[in-house]
DNA sequence: CAACCAATCTTAACATTGTCAAGATGCATC
DNA sequence: GATGCATCTTGACAATGTTAAGATTGGTTG
């Protein structure tokens, strides 16, 4: 890899961007696993230890990282939204959203879903800004249930679930890889989503 | 952590087993990402470099426990099959026994699933498996859309995908972490499943 | 029974990694 | 111009994945 982001020779100026950006450039090309703190730093122009003055660890870059990718799934949930006013069409419009973000934007799902679970979970900001995604999808689904005064709302709690599995799911097998090998590249990813989301998503 | 494993001074007998308990049990403990094949080697009560006569790389014994686990998938899903005739029903169960596998077998689903995907799905023998997995799903949703002479079963794969994608988006969700913090624990799985599996499943 | 052989395990080493402590450097502020 | 704080470096540490070369074993063959 080129190195790439030095500007001084002593300060950086931006660093903790840089090494974002870096951070996500490498996992493009080796993979999460691959993913190293000291190459992000070497290819930034840096001594391996300069990280540790913007992220604690190799793992809250990744939760920074995971954060940015959110909040871009946040903006992309928001326009859908607002740019649809019928609950039945918005919600399949967010579910396709979804997907198409997951597909658009491999590497930050990866990172949102994948790398280090366990732990990136426990990260406050990355549950806020998670909560948050899903807050749309709820939304749109609490008008099609109007919450009576003393139902309680697993019909409303399952259907949320339901579609939000049925997004992640395809999300997740699409990005994955499971259905790059299994099902091969015969498939329209566009036509796909659409019939998953377009028939009676409520069901 | 103990040792466990050891029976001779020299010889082991089934290291190649012991390691991929011993496996399962430090990912219960410490994670995906805190899995070590040093230590591995040491609660076998064996020198770092013996694995390596058993599994060509970490990768790989971490490939054999997702075969392993794509294997006991299978089997859940086989008897599934055979106890039902009707499709629809069969269908529903074998969503449902997808998720509960996921549930119960935790630690298998990660490795099957999470654990350095994108190295893991270049495995023969991990594709194979998976495969199969699937194919119980295919033959049952066959049986809906009889394969007319000239048609592009698109509708068919489009159906396979949407139930795969129920499934496994919930499993994930649920095994991965989001689901635990974002939805808290009031939610009954049992009930969840039955839900999102019995009311009209195809669509 | 003895000699051999292939499988299995060990020891020793290598480069690399995440992380930390201590010190150097530069920018802004008084 | 001196001071203080954020930022970066150097240097070190233990741990890891992996390999090469040699030891040990049990089974097979003469």
């Amino acid at each position: 890899m080129a190195e790439t982001g030095r500007t001084d020779r002593y300060h950086h100026g931006d660093l903790r961007q840089t090494l974002m950006n870096n951070c996500l450039k490498m996992i493009e090309e080796k993979g999460v696993s691959g993913f190293t703190l000291r190459e992000v730093a070497r290819i930034s122009g840096v001594s391996p230890a300069a990280p540790y003055h913007h992220f604690k660890s190799k793992t809250e870059l990744l939760a920074a990282v995971a954060v940015m990718g959110f909040e871009m799934l946040n903006e992309a949930q928001r326009k859908i939204y607002e740019q649809y006013d019928d609950p039945v069409l918005r919600l399949s419009a967010l579910g396709k959203s979804y997907v198409m973000f997951a597909v658009n934007h491999k590497i930050y799902f990866h990172v949102m879903f994948r790398a280090d679970s366990e732990v990136l979970w426990k990260n406050r900001q990355v549950m806020n800004v998670a909560n948050q995604a899903l807050s749309y999808l709820e939304n749109t689904i609490r008008e099609l249930f109007p919450k009576t005064a003393a139902d309680d709302d697993s019909h409303f709690r399952a259907t949320v679930l339901t579609c939000w599995s049925k997004a992640h799911g395809l999300a997740s097998l699409w990005v994955d890889g499971p259905l790059k090998s299994v099902e091969s590249g015969k498939l329209d990813l566009n036509k796909l989503v659409d019939l998953i989301f377009s028939r009676s998503v409520l069901h």
